[in-house]
DNA sequence: GAAAACTATTTTACTAGTAAAATACATTGT
DNA sequence: ACAATGTATTTTACTAGTAAAATAGTTTTC
């Protein structure tokens, strides 16, 4: 597939589901196929030499991830506000002690600069307010003004409710083990981050790989 | 800065694993907890009356991802493109035809604005190329050159060997649930957002929910 | 057969995020 | 004490992504 001008193929989209899904062990179960199912079916076509099982977990993660934040911007649309200022008053409202920029740019895994860019607009908005620390001239803290905290606490609930909806696709036993499987993912991702923690602010560099 | 007060506050950071991590009935195992474990702990000290049990699935699915793509960025630095045009590429390869800039938008979940600007890029590097479909002027067709080729054969191996390795973490049983479990969440997300597939392109607006 | 409606792609104008530099303050070593 | 080094935050310059408008081609309808 190299060359050649004007050609006309374009011609089979994708190998649809049902077609030549993966081997679905249980013949009992009618499983659909979703997205991933036709992509791995792609590459088992044009390179069968690959072994893609690991896309069929984090090719999901990455999608679910995507179409989550697609999903919960419509909702957030509806009361004005972006996921990344949903983020930053959230991180405030559940912490104990007023955090700094540093803080919240550390547990949102964003940069310094973008947590200052969104507390410029929650200031610019009324929602929160920096308060320089007196003992550190440095550090500053973020604060919730009242009219932030009752928009967080409104719109907290419809998130969580969305998302348990969503999760009611699973048993409590499958979400159970969903939630301990991912666990041990996440913890190694924070491990394998945490390797290479060396340069100021978060730069991005060394390989983390083979 | 701006405005005001000087405060000293800015106390315990966050609720630190290990005091007061989540319900783990099985006594014997030695069970970390990860951020999501702290995030949900400081949310059940300031407010108790939420339910964050959703949490812990899909907050973890998001941290994952983030996690993911900063990792498989220092990855794909290495061999000088961006996670846009890996996808992009990867997208071209495993086609079974070449698709249309319309139908990479759609697999990769990305606007066809962004598409045209990846392919401009990946043009200049000498990676792709577009052509006119002769029988319909307005569809052009997406191919790879010999080295946009040979870049993502290259690209892919390491790629997969990454991800083999943190899903290794698991048994193969549990990637085996995982993967089942996340392909029903998939299958929802992508029935959900089906549901209001209405306007042009692929604008966002409706609330999609409760 | 040509206006009206539709479709694929690109352009435009804008937003969000980042790395690196700049700023401002604090701490350390001598 | 004070220069050197370190740290928290912001600014700057830039990249990637998007919605909506613009462009260019196609199909429908009458």
């Amino acid at each position: 597939m190299e060359p050649l001008t004007h050609q006309t193929d374009r011609e089979a989209e994708a190998e649809l589901p049902g077609a030549d899904s993966p081997d679905l062990g249980h013949p009992g179960r009618p499983r659909h196929a979703d997205a991933v199912d036709a992509i791995r079916s792609e590459w088992s076509d044009v390179r069968p030499d690959l072994d893609t099982d690991p896309i069929g977990t984090f090719g999901r993660v990455l999608r679910i991830a995507r179409h989550l934040a697609l999903l919960s911007d419509d909702l957030l649309a509806g009361i004005g506000i972006s996921r990344g200022e949903f983020d930053v008053l959230s991180a405030v409202r559940r912490a104990s002690g007023a955090p700094t920029p540093s803080d919240l740019a550390r547990t949102l895994l964003a940069s310094n600069a973008s947590i200052t860019k969104r507390l410029v607009q929650l200031e610019r908005a009324g929602l929160a307010e920096r308060r320089r620390d007196s003992r550190d001239g440095r550090v500053s803290t973020v604060w919730l003004t009242d009219a932030g905290l009752s928009l967080i606490d409104d719109a907290m609930p419809p998130q969580l409710e969305f998302d348990r909806r969503l999760g009611s696709v699973l048993s409590p036993a499958q979400n159970a083990e969903l939630e301990a499987s991912l666990r041990i993912l996440l913890l190694e991702c924070e491990r394998l981050r945490g390797e290479r923690e060396n340069s100021t602010d978060q730069a991005v560099q060394l390989p983390a790989t083979t």
